[in-house]
DNA sequence: GCTTTACATGAAAGCGCTTTCATTATATAA
DNA sequence: TTATATAATGAAAGCGCTTTCATGTAAAGC
């Protein structure tokens, strides 16, 4: 299977140099003849020579590799997220290294482990449930970019996207359109996200006089199945409402589904708004008025702030406005 | 930032012992008397030692890394792959290195040199478009698992789904409901995955003494954009038709949106298939009727197998069955 | 013409681990 | 008792590379 893999020895005694200068030719790290770097290169390529990434790794304490704990890989959202990372370190002599919590913090925690013992020369965190001060302690080890929390004393290394203002616009939109019962299908409280956009609903319901009642308040899981059951909820309560804000896409997918069981037309009868804008919200009929989140661009801004902070660049990590993509799942309210 | 790190030489100064023996507990390669092993854990925990990984790797020739060549992380059945493969990769020493090829040939070469350069202790390949002789010749470099390749000589190292048969039974369940007029949607015939579908969904008219139309036949590519297209396309040949086999559920988002444009209904006036089943199609309105693939499990299969083929373990793929799963896309024809 | 500088290269010392080989102490067999 | 296997440990040789440090040679400065 494995035959004796060239060494840079090989190259040497073939090029008839000393294995200083392979390295060197290898590395760029020095001057060498044109000649010498020929005869060095061909060498090369006709042992099909391929460097030895541990001895690399073991000699100069660089891996040439960076970390990145996501959460639900399969999600949309941190698919997104990892393609932009993706795209910008393609371009760089950097290879990202994923692994996925789950959003367990106990996984998580077991897996930054497991990154660090790889000796990842940077670490990129993307949302997850960490808690502050574990973040506070990695950041002393390795260079840290985060996503989706904000870490007292990391705060330029932190990159967080406005939930509560992306919550309140969608919200502010739907009074716009006339509606005034506008009920929310809330995300698993337990994420901070969750929690900021509640309160971005629960703002502009009272900038606009408007007040927030629990009844039309129902806590779901950021899945299709839990809007599924928290609109169920929603309509079983009796009160009556005709809009809807999901605290994200997924649950609003759901909301989409019972309200079409019951025959309950979107947007005729119902405007509905998500949150995230992921790939099929555009396709879903009626495509989905929802809170987009630039998460490609995301997620190359981390990883670009974080090949600058590994080589002790300066770095800005850009803000990141929520931004509301009107499309045919909301109507004006003609009650 | 990075504090000299401990290394087995600390621990064993500290435990009052030779590195050898530290090795051994690290590794429980040879018995170590109690009362050392005791010692030597208890020093590295004092040290908060953490083995390089570099280091070891050099020593020992294995990385404890198998990379995976997956396409589009961010499409949902490769994001399902991954998942499977997580899981499964979870309970082992290994971690999994992922790299995306984007369908894109050359990239997907250049991905496995870098991983390879990893020195990565095994890959999987997850479809893709890398011609034949070059999967050959990496088998022959190390131990490799493939999903969606058929090439021979490498016939237990491939786990292929049975797009044909998949495509048969969509097609197979319309013509029960009474339709005749079936459109198909194809996929990126540079595929083999789109080409094995329409052969199973021509099969499958002839087998019901149906005559193909070409006019009923639209090319797509995957994606959602380009199921609204073909479908406009089919429309637009004034040829009638009573239902439409997507070659994958992102182009029946496609297709339904263009319904629903238009004003047709799905199922009462077009009923619809997709296949792949992804997570979103299970909450589309209406769900989507579609060929299932069990791409968790095939994800945990293929890992599952390249930890046996590593170890050198015999081993055997399981045989993948398309399995169509009925939802409310689909309706009697009722002309 | 002789010293100074830059360029091109080689020798050798690690980097932190695994792994043979050798050694000592202890237990078992003869 | 002596020989012999077994357990427990240490010494030391790599693994393949990077990186000082030293050396030799050619170009430049006075």
């Amino acid at each position: 299977m494995t035959k004796n893999k060239p060494t840079i020895a090989d190259i040497a005694a073939q090029a008839d140099v000393s294995i200083s200068t392979v390295s060197r030719v290898l590395n760029n790290t020095a001057p060498v003849a044109d000649s010498t770097r020929e005869a060095v290169l061909t060498a090369m390529r006709t042992l099909d020579y391929r460097p030895n990434i541990f001895a690399r790794g073991l000699a100069s304490g660089q891996s040439m590799t960076v970390g990145v704990l996501t959460q639900h890989i399969h999600s949309p959202l941190y698919a997104s997220l990892i393609r932009g990372i993706l795209e910008e370190m393609d371009l760089s002599p950097y290879t990202p290294l994923f692994v996925d919590g789950y959003w367990e913090p106990e996984r998580e925690e077991r897996l930054v482990e497991t990154l660090l013992r790889r000796r990842v020369d940077g670490l990129i965190v993307l949302g997850g449930k960490m808690p502050t001060e574990k973040l506070q302690e990695i950041a002393t080890q390795v260079p840290l970019i985060i996503f989706g929390h904000q870490v007292p004393g990391l705060e330029n290394q932190c990159l967080q996207l406005d939930n509560f203002d992306g919550a309140y616009r969608a919200t502010e939109h739907l009074i716009s359109l006339g509606h005034r019962r506008i009920a929310h299908v809330t995300g698993n409280l337990t994420h901070a996200d969750a929690v900021e956009r509640r309160e971005g609903y629960l703002q502009a319901l009272r900038d606009n006089r408007i007040e927030p009642l629990s009844d039309l308040i129902a806590e779901g899981e950021f899945t299709e199945q839990s809007g599924v059951l928290a609109i169920e909820m929603l309509l079983s309560r009796g009160r009556t409402f005709s809009a809807v804000f999901a605290a994200n896409d997924e649950s609003a997918y759901g909301v989409r589904l019972a309200c079409y069981r019951r025959g309950i037309r979107v947007p005729q009868d119902m405007s509905l708004v998500g949150f995230d804008d992921i790939r099929p919200s555009a396709y879903t009929t009626p495509p989905l008025t929802t809170v987009h989140q630039p998460t490609r661009e995301i997620g190359s801004a981390a990883a670009r702030a974080m090949l600058k902070l590994m080589n002790g660049e300066a770095y800005k990590l850009p803000h990141i406005a929520a931004e509301l993509v009107i499309r045919e799942s909301t109507a004006r309210n003609i009650k």
